[in-house]
DNA sequence: TGATAATGAGATATATTTATCCAAAATTAG
DNA sequence: CTAATTTTGGATAAATATATCTCATTATCA
């Protein structure tokens, strides 16, 4: 409903990161394998998000990559930006009106920029840390759910 | 940020029928000038919307299309629906986890459900109607802004 | 130094969305 | 009946998003 393929896979990789922030570096291609992303294409989304220093990257032997900071000081909305470019100036309206502004509104302006603070306001409160505690979390449920053993075949993704 | 192309003329065409639902029979053609939508593409949306019920259409010299009912009988959602296909059963998890329900939930799922929720609730209370209403009293408002002798050149799509 | 392993970057391929074109079917005016 | 007009529907094209491939660049190990 929301977002491209791109942000959702962004999100995947950056959750990773935060998820194993101790470990020191992680590789692109072992990311990719853990949430079934195409390699190449991962490859581009972190180089973006690297230049928009959310990741920090390591080239050559042992090289790799890792968050720019620490994942509490990482909001969703950032690396949302990151990948979709920033928000447009002149947001567009819902209904795809030229003008459409506060002082002249369509009729769903009003409603419609609630829901946009709404969404922001989420996505810049959720740290990537937080991600990564819920992430944990979650795994605990689904293996309490279906036995902890077919929870490594479940893969990360879930 | 939230729909097709797809869907923002599939809404325009349906706020000009209603806007000019008293006349009879439009044409696509028509519509499609007032917006600048693709006619032919316009056409294919219409077609769509036709076969959801949301209009009615009549072939051949004096044909044309109208609401199916009247407007403040069908609502956005309905032509969103119609135009991106019914929602997903198991709906999509906002970071593109495969589990992901209301028992296993994703970290975001509660707050991101609360705001899929206030977005189907805004399109569903929103009838065309409503729409028609909110376009003429902007129009007004942008006349009184830009002086009415302006307004002419801008078409309805402002 | 040379082989190896990692990201960076550009070219290319595939899929999906958006846009265009053309002929067929339906309806009505004359 | 004929010609004009309008939607229908299929084929095709262009643009964008997603995916793949190849090679260059950088760094480390042996």
């Amino acid at each position: 409903m929301l977002y491209s393929k791109s942000a959702e896979y962004a999100i995947q990789a950056m959750i990773y990161l935060a998820e194993h922030e101790a470990r020191g570096l992680a590789m692109v291609s072992t990311i990719a394998e853990a949430y079934d992303i195409p390699r190449h294409f991962l490859a581009k989304l972190v180089q973006s998000m690297t230049r928009a220093h959310l990741i920090k990257s390591f080239r050559g032997r042992n090289g790799g990559i890792k968050l720019a900071r620490p994942a509490d000081k990482i909001s969703l909305l950032q690396v949302i930006n990151a990948i979709e470019g920033p928000p447009p100036e002149q947001e567009m309206c819902v209904i795809g009106l030229d003008i459409c502004s506060d002082q002249v509104a369509c009729p769903l302006h009003k409603q419609w920029r609630h829901i946009k603070d709404l969404v922001e306001e989420t996505l810049h409160n959720q740290t990537l840390a937080d991600l990564a505690v819920g992430m944990r979390r979650k795994r605990l449920e689904l293996a309490k759910m279906i036995g902890p053993e077919h929870l490594e075949a479940l893969k990360l993704r879930r």
